[in-house]
DNA sequence: CTTACGGCCTGGGTGC
DNA sequence: TGCACCCAGGCCGTAA
């Protein structure tokens, strides 16, 4: 599942070959996951790639006119859970799945493949571009530990459901919010308000340890994820909780344990993160019988 | 206002 | 061999 360092992977990857590239062509296979797949066919033939870019765990090109033509678009895309993007020779085979095939200007070719098609791709105006990147949290990488702290720290909410929504922080989602809760010794279902300053700092760095030493070992690769090389990554070796349920703690030797927190299935050592006494937000808790 | 949760999309893997 | 079921990430509607 492409999370932040495996989107970074991919970026950095297609960063190597992408800008200066001129579009020339756009074939569509099933566009149930293109927003708009009319205007994408229209618009992006003749445009040049500008940038290569993150966010979060979107993708993002900067799209310029190429005869001085100042419209300027953005390519939005992201890979959902199965997304892949590569750049190959035209006659290279067609993996199953590839949707969008993007020809460039140097011969070479761009393909979307996404087998579940959760991913997404759009094309926007500038304006849009803002509306649509605007509302995402902070990057964990680029923020400050005082941003970190104050849209953690504030709120009532589990943890597991802050780190993992992208209006609060950009670019996390299951395997590293597990692994990072884990390293910090934090119960998914503690509350941000209720971590101490030591744990909110605790948290913070190993977040951004784990985030680095994954881009460096180019992400997790669980089930189908590559880059854009089609290379796999290797960060699934390191992973100490995630997918770990009835296996031992690497830590301390505790049976690894499984439970639904915001709704994602969450995996934790017992004893290594101990559990928040309070249940929940009690309306009735005295109830009589 | 904030937060919690269920449903929806799709199709590979699993288990009976 | 078939087939019902689970699960994944993001988003949206609803309820408290």
């Amino acid at each position: 599942m492409p999370e932040l360092p495996e989107v970074e992977t991919v970026v950095r990857g297609l960063k190597g070959v992408l800008p200066g590239r001129r579009i020339v062509e756009v074939r569509l296979g099933k566009t149930d996951f293109i927003e708009d797949p009319v205007a994408l066919g229209q618009h992006l033939p003749g445009l040049q790639i500008a940038s290569v870019r993150r966010m979060g765990k979107f993708i993002v090109l900067d799209l310029v006119g190429a005869n001085g033509n100042a419209q300027e678009f953005t390519l939005l895309i992201h890979l959902g859970m199965t997304g892949q993007i590569v750049t190959c020779a035209p006659a290279a085979p067609i993996a199953p799945h590839t949707h969008a095939f993007f020809a460039l200007d140097d011969g070479r070719e761009m393909r979307y493949t996404d087998i579940r098609r959760f991913g997404q791709m759009r094309i926007l105006t500038d304006a849009a571009r803002e509306k649509a990147l605007g509302k995402l949290g902070i990057d964990p990488l680029e923020g400050s530990r005082a941003e970190f702290i104050k849209s953690i720290g504030g709120r009532r909410r589990h943890v597991k459901a802050l780190l993992l929504d992208q209006h609060v922080m950009r670019g996390m989602g299951n395997i590293y919010t597990d692994e990072s809760l884990f390293r910090a010794r934090i119960h998914p279902k503690r509350l941000g308000s209720n971590l101490s300053g030591d744990e909110l700092q605790k948290l913070h760095k190993v977040v951004q340890a784990v985030l680095n030493e994954a881009i460096r070992l180019r992400g997790s690769s669980i089930s189908d994820y590559v880059d854009s090389e089609g290379r796999r990554g290797e960060f699934q070796l390191r992973h100490r909780v995630y997918h770990r349920e009835g296996k031992k703690c690497l830590r301390c030797g505790t049976t690894i344990r499984r439970a639904i927190v915001a709704g994602r299935s969450s995996y934790f050592c017992p004893s290594c993160q101990r559990a928040p006494r309070i249940r929940s937000r009690g309306r009735a808790i005295h109830k009589k019988s």
